[in-house]
DNA sequence: CAAATCATGTAATGTGTTACATGATTCG
DNA sequence: CGAATCATGTAACACATTACATGATTTG
């Protein structure tokens, strides 16, 4: 996809800036993107000469002026239209298990403080997630449904923490289990 | 990272061309690359430029050359170094959490369509990976715990299937038991 | 006084994909 | 006879990140 179709979505609940939505993107910790300029700002343009956004500029004195962008009807249509079209698959890359798959070339106290760092990487990511989660951050949800979804995402990325974890566990159970040296 | 160390550790077995390698990332599933050219190749002069391998230029007649490399001790080092470096968090996207974030502007039956191809996708690619561990494809693995480990690859993406399917049951739950129409 | 906030934007770089190019040989 | 295999490589593009640039104002 890209990230367009998440700014049409954003601007779907209400008109915003560049600006604005580098810091919805920034709050946002359940999308993959960091917020960077770059991308939003080019996105725009390209979605305001595309029809599916208008633009209101206020001038300021002694500040860059406002570009507040707002969907238009072809812009509704656009969204409705992707939120309706096959989802993708989820793209994972794991630099974790690259390191794995050669990890027989450590030693057994390296390996294991590997996993101990991995590990904890994990638990400290979770954790975060599992606090953001109590506030329930980000923007104006309407509906009850809206409400569940969004928790949904959070769940989601806690969901997926906590089996890598347990996957973890047994990776390390299966380890200490195997013969001690060589064959088969 | 990038895909050097991984180039890196194949070689670490044996010494390959570029083609070879090619093919080992198309089988591998496990790694999050298709197998493409541009980055093999281009990685694997930065590899050769950089003291990490060595090159033989095996003339043929009527096809281009092949060009075998081999890791050096430098290479091999740096493999080693690497492997022991701090493990990278996971990099996940989810187009489909995009898609769930604006799904409210859906029906009820677009929504429940949206999930069942989410999850009849998940279900296939889940098979493939099952099926795939069956026959334990790829490269000469040579002490139990190097098998142990590539056989732990694959069960982590088929952990991370399923725990996706388990969600999505969830959130179906969830949504069959929400309140019928409006507020919080 | 330094840092963060507001608000726009550009430049450079990294990472990854698809498609194109060549050209003989072998397989179905 | 068309497709796949072998074997190299290039070109174009998509997506994403970090850092740079400007410059006033507010906050710690």
């Amino acid at each position: 996809m890209s990230i367009k179709y998440a700014i049409l979505g954003f601007l779907s609940w209400t008109p915003l800036t560049g600006y604005d939505l580098k810091k919805l993107f920034e709050e946002a910790a359940v999308f993959h993107w960091s917020g960077n300029n770059n991308q939003i700002y080019k996105a725009l343009v390209e979605l305001h000469n595309d029809g599916l956004l208008t633009l209101e500029v206020q001038p300021q004195a002694d500040r860059p002026p406002r570009k507040i962008y707002t969907i238009t009807e072809r812009g509704m249509a656009a969204l409705r239209a992707w939120l309706l079209s096959a989802p993708e698959l989820p793209q994972v890359k794991q630099t974790f298990l690259v390191q794995l798959a050669w990890a027989d070339q450590l030693s057994p106290p390296e390996l294991e403080a590997l996993l101990n760092q991995y590990d904890e990487e994990l638990r400290v990511q979770l954790l975060m997630f599992q606090t953001h989660r109590e506030r329930g951050k980000v923007s104006p949800r309407r509906t009850t449904r809206e409400a569940y979804l969004w928790d949904m995402l959070m769940d989601n990325w806690i969901a997926y923490y906590e089996n890598e974890r347990r996957w973890l566990e047994r990776l390390r159970a299966g380890l200490s289990s195997l013969p001690p040296e060589g064959e088969p």
